[in-house]
DNA sequence: ATGGTGGTTCTACCA
């Protein structure tokens, strides 16, 4: 079993004790994160190789920032979504672990609607479409996991009418998510979970984590042939109710692993 | 209730 986690951590600084005993207690052998808030040189390397990984990172001062830690060898790594070469934001890095081609995906949250901000998300969206398309081709499982900024259904909030007008909720946004599931791509988590009110993310305002007002925009989204091999995609919750929490919780992937023959494909 | 909270940075901006 290969299993995957992603997690927004809002600062890995302010995080870092939060991620270090989460990955003790939970092990898993890639953790992709996001919002790093920090540069490459300032990443905490040492004290995440005391506990066996290693990483890949693609970071920004105060903003934004994204990271591939593995206990296995990180191949090939690719950072900054193809298409704009204007664009400086570090919001996506992808790698290639034990056969399977990973990516830490931060896409922009969008709000205010209306404003140049909402443009960029949809035009970001249409990038990660086109990457899509060409990783789809290689015909070889890839899991894109992370802060998609999208709740996709009306079940994955508390309130809709309280998220109608917001940039993660709006038609536009989520007609763009839907059509990347429709090229092929598998919602990890609504698999074998169909149930409302699945969370991973609840924020900081109004006692949102006490009340359970919260949203699902973390996913993980599988080529079919990684869909082949999901065995499990479910969300922790304990980390979101610890003290200087993130206003994310792990969600977490669980692959067969792919045969030793297939490996050298990517 | 045009607030609320938290992170980065230092004065607003972002989420």
């Amino acid at each position: 079993m290969l299993t995957i986690a992603t997690w927004n951590v809002n600062s890995i600084t302010a995080r870092l004790p939060r991620v270090l005993e989460w990955l003790e207690e939970n092990s898993p052998d890639i953790l992709l994160l996001q919002e790093l808030k920090t540069t490459e040189d300032k990443f905490p390397r040492l004290e995440f190789s005391a506990l066996g990984y290693t990483a890949a990172v693609f970071g920004q001062k105060a903003w934004n920032g994204v990271a591939i830690l593995s206990k296995h060898k990180i191949k090939n790594i690719k950072t900054g979504l193809p298409g704009d070469a204007s664009d400086e934001q570090a919001r996506y890095i992808e790698a290639t672990v034990e056969g399977i081609r990973v990516a830490s995906v931060y896409l922009p949250n969008g709000n205010p609607v209306g404003s140049e901000k909402f443009n960029i998300k949809l035009k970001w969206m249409d990038r990660l479409h086109n990457h899509i398309q060409s990783l789809l081709k290689i015909e070889q499982p890839f899991a894109l996991g992370g802060d998609y900024n999208i709740i996709p259904e009306d079940r994955d909030c508390h309130d809709p009418q309280l998220w109608k007008g917001d940039a993660l909720f709006r038609p536009e946004s989520r007609q763009k998510f839907r059509t990347l599931l429709n090229l092929g791509l598998t919602d990890a988590f609504r698999v074998n979970n169909d149930e409302a009110h699945q969370y991973t993310f609840w924020g900081y305002q109004g006692g949102a984590w006490q009340s359970n007002s919260g949203i699902r925009i973390d996913h993980f989204l599988l080529s079919p042939q990684a869909a082949d091999l999901l065995y499990d995609c479910f969300i922790d919750t304990v980390p979101r109710g610890k003290d200087k929490a993130s206003d994310h919780t792990p969600l977490i992937l669980k692959l067969r692993k792919v045969q030793k023959f297939a490996i050298n494909a990517l």
